[in-house]
DNA sequence: CAGTGGTCTAGACCACTGA
DNA sequence: CAGTGGTCTAGACCACTGA
């Protein structure tokens, strides 16, 4: 079985780009069924009339994804298992609204308050110095889902209640020009307090699911720090790890 | 400030490698701060002797590390906040270990099992099939943090229980000669049943951390499923995430 | 405008794999 | 042994950034 491939050289889409393209929607459709050997670089090269550099820009993008592995003296295979996207910082938001579970979200507090020393240390801003702070209520189907509490440091968002409430704060952040890098994670579990559990709909004692997380831009800058609580029944994390080579 | 860059071209380590290493190193002892720009890719070359795609290779697996960023019309510059390792597959045990934890693992069930329906499902195997089934419990300082139940496909690998107690469950499937891929995780939280409480020295209806994973090696094949618990109060999920550009 | 990284070519030699 | 990916060279032209 012949694969159709080709690029457009009119195009202003990089040639790898679309070659990596074509590949991973012929994974994803079937059309390269899994440990389908690719051929090597060289004649696919020759094939598509690119140089075996650019062929292998394409195919590295799709190792890198976890879509194919190499291996020398013996080639490209497609990997057999199905690979979903890796992880990435996503958004609360963003992810249940992709799972179609349209969700709410109810801002409780937002406003601007002196920051503790935590959320100063996290920040990388002075002790006591104007932070925004944000308290939002996350519901799925009408029901509590998570409660959100973040702070921000101060000037870099206009942080509109009304927006809050039509989308997640990751994507406000990249509508202001914000280019989100990485961010650290911490997830773990405790007894919800009474004051928690109220929020949530749960009894006090119950098992909370937390996250707690600093994200920052490419420059190094922190942008948010969160302290989120989810109830354990209706939220879990679940992500696909790759091992780097 | 001129950074002391220089390759050694009898070494059979890729110059590339040799190239990055060299830069990671500065960046992680602080003789590149943050912020600082590399130097164009082109007079970085010239300077080492090399051509520009190989500098290239070099700062673009620290770029996918996180360490460096690149910007069109600027250059390359290292990152601001302190990026420790993006998430990998890991092994606890390791994780305990690199820690300084000292953990020990005792083994609790190491026996074959027909495989229930959801063993079956994970790993891909025929429902009623034997694989190996593995409990352990870990502890650290003497005190249990996790509870790890595990099954895999029959042949794969020996299971002495002495090794077992010895190391972590990855670094035996290393030295086997199977090659980790990638791994499906979710992980969770949910009040302790009777018998978890009392194997990990909590109360009954104490909050635990849970984490069930599918890995798969480099054919595709799943290689091992775990459910596991964890104290939440001896133990969290960190990590720092990279976003995709 | 000058300077940067992004993309691309057309080769070369090598190390490793499996028959 | 033939075939594969891994590494490397010495260029080229372009798009984008910021002064």
């Amino acid at each position: 079985m012949q694969l159709e491939l080709s690029v457009d050289r009119g195009s202003p889409v990089p040639l790898y780009f679309q070659l990596s393209q074509q590949l991973e929607s012929a994974i994803e459709h079937g059309v390269l069924t899994p440990g389908t050997l690719l051929g090597n670089e060289i004649e696919l090269a020759a094939r598509l009339g690119l140089s075996r550099p650019t062929v292998r820009q394409a195919i590295q993008s799709l190792v890198d994804k976890g879509l194919l592995v190499r291996r020398r003296g013996v080639g490209t295979q497609v990997v057999h298992s199905r690979v979903k996207r890796p992880l990435e910082l996503s958004s609360l938001y963003d992810d249940l609204e992709t799972a179609g579970q349209r969700p709410s979200t109810k801002v409780l507090v937002n406003t601007l308050v002196a920051a503790s020393a935590e959320v100063a240390a996290a920040l990388g801003v002075a002790e006591d110095s104007e932070v925004h702070q944000l308290e939002r209520l996350r519901c799925t189907h009408g029901e509590p889902m998570a409660y959100l509490c973040n702070y921000l440091p101060p000037g870099l968002l206009d942080l509109d209640t009304g927006q809050l409430e039509a989308t997640g704060l990751y994507r406000l952040m990249r509508a202001a020009g914000i280019t989100l890098h990485s961010a650290r994670q911490t997830i773990g579990a405790r007894a919800a307090t009474a004051a928690e559990a109220e929020r949530l709909g749960e009894r006090s004692g119950a098992p909370l699911l937390t996250m707690e997380r600093v994200t920052f831009d490419d420059t190094g800058r922190a942008v948010e720090f969160g302290t989120h609580t989810y109830r354990p029944s209706r939220y879990s994390f679940e992500f696909q790890l790759l091992v780097r080579p």
